[in-house]
DNA sequence: GCTGCTA
DNA sequence: TAGCAGCAACGCAGT
DNA sequence: ACTGCG
């Protein structure tokens, strides 16, 4: 499927395999947009959002209503789903930010923080970090993971009670007030042109319909890392890791260092009544 | 990858 | 029966 | 209206 390094279906196969039981809380339950190079990866690749097509019995349906029709999503309940996945010829796995019991109240919210070509990885750390501490002055936790590209997620776990509107009227503000905050470092304009040296910061992946928002992905094609959780020794690895001793590290960090997402999945976070009012300040 | 039509 | 064509997303923003 | 983008 892959030239250089060359990369066999079996070898997806393999991968899948072996990290499903990880992937697993990340992707299950989800509605899935999947990405399918069935030609292999030089010859192109489709999306695929609705479930029309065959797909192998380990996947389960789920209908969601959409603006005009119903669409039939493939979800993943089991680990054996995502190893099927490869049987599909499937590279990327997408999932929406909402589980399928709660379709329409996002279980987190994600932060994408997209750098310029003239970026360099230290600035997008330390924009990720910023990130975090605006969300910490609404008492609201943030996790940090890769994207398989340059950038970084900063993930917003949530309890499922607010609409996608509500969601993503929060990111819009959260950018918003990061452009105030640091105008020369952060847009959210999409314009290629005039953005080298800035991060977009992109809300829009957090509308409902959104298909980006890839836990997990294998861009063997970019030579990307695959998308995992980052573990903050590896941040600051790539940061100045002299820079950044145990000493100088915040508590709060330093729990996060151990198992930067040991606490996600228990997080069940509220959006504070009159959040987005509250950035406006900032 | 699969289905369904055609040679 | 072998082979081929068609199929498999979407919405925002910028120009 | 069309294109780029993710």
């Amino acid at each position: 499927m892959f030239e250089r390094p060359r990369m066999t279906k079996l070898d997806l196969v393999r991968y899948y395999d072996r990290v499903a039981s990880a992937m697993m809380p990340h992707v299950g339950g989800r509605p899935l947009t999947l990405v399918r190079c069935g030609s292999g990866v030089a010859a192109g690749c489709m999306y695929m959002k609705h479930s029309k097509v065959w797909a192998p019995p380990a996947l389960t349906r789920i209908s969601v209503r959409e603006k005009t029709k119903i669409g039939e999503y493939l979800v993943i309940e089991t680990p054996e789903a995502i190893v099927a996945l490869a049987q599909m010829d499937i590279v990327e796995i997408h999932t929406w930010n909402t589980r399928k019991e709660k379709i329409e109240y996002p279980d987190r919210i994600v932060i994408d923080l997209d750098p310029g070509d003239a970026i360099e990885w230290p600035t997008v750390v330390e924009a990720a970090r910023l990130v975090r501490r605006l969300l910490h002055t609404l008492d609201l936790e943030g996790f940090v993971k890769t994207t398989g590209g340059r950038g970084l997620h900063v993930v917003i776990p949530l309890e499922p009670r607010h609409d996608w509107q509500a969601c993503l009227a929060f990111a819009r503000a959260v950018a918003a007030a990061l452009v105030r905050h640091d105008p020369d470092r952060f847009t959210t304009t999409f314009g290629k042109r005039g953005r080298e040296r800035q991060i977009l910061v992109d809300y829009l992946r957090n509308n409902r319909t959104n298909t980006s928002v890839a836990a997990f992905s294998t861009r063997a094609r970019a030579g990307a890392p695959v998308s995992v959780p980052v573990s903050w020794s590896e941040v600051t690895e790539r940061l100045r890791p002299e820079a950044f001793t145990a000493a100088t590290v915040p508590a709060r960090l330093e729990r996060q260092r151990k198992d930067p997402w040991a606490e996600y999945f228990t997080m069940k976070q509220r959006l504070p009544a009159k959040a987005v009012a509250a950035l406006e300040g900032v």
